[in-house]
DNA sequence: TTCTTTGTTTCGCAACATAGAAACATTTAT
DNA sequence: ATAAATGTTTCTATGTTGCGAAACAAAGAA
């Protein structure tokens, strides 16, 4: 079931900042470990979790691999996302 | 964090379908429970889980606690979840 | 008062996710 | 041929989540 995999995949702060990184460009799994500071490993690992369930493009180019948006429609998705996040911030009273 | 627990929020396709009935108008524990076949235990758990997130109103009348939604900006948020579901399965490569 | 309806909380279990460590593979450089 | 850089896979330990069962609480009916 894509739906529950899509969910599973967002509930990782990681990987929504993975993939807020990923609308502008490509990235490679040592930029993104790098940026994140992540192990080459987990960073691995994350990526291809959001490439397996569909979201992602990857091309390799000598010993990189790159990954990029598949889909453009997380865009949006992660736009209105973050939108309610900062509602419910503002209503914080936790 | 309210963007970490937003995401678990929505890892649940009970919790989603719950807010996709709340959309509509608010509804008890016990009709929740009804319309998805769940325990009122576990319809409650849910519920109480979306309350403390910030997501739902709670009004209680007599014996019976209503739930409604909160934030309208939930309605877009779930309509570009489900876009986006939707795409992963045309593309379904699983 | 006693019973029923509606709802909540706690406990224990099974399933799943995460992160680190280690081993391995591939490509490029020396 | 050897070493370094980049990634992946497997194993293990830890933590989180979801669900059922049982106990409890409050409101209304009999």
């Amino acid at each position: 079931m894509p739906d529950e995999k899509l969910a599973r995949a967002l509930g990782s702060r990681i990987r929504r900042n993975i993939l807020h990184s990923l609308i502008k460009k490509e990235l490679s799994v040592h930029k993104i470990a790098e940026q994140f500071s992540l192990s080459e490993v987990n960073s691995s690992k994350h990526l291809k979790k959001l490439y397996d369930l569909g979201l992602l493009n990857t091309r390799t180019e000598g010993r990189e691999r790159f990954y990029s948006l598949k889909i453009p429609e997380i865009r949006l998705l992660i736009k209105e996302y973050d939108k309610v996040v900062e509602v419910l911030g503002k209503n914080k009273m936790v």
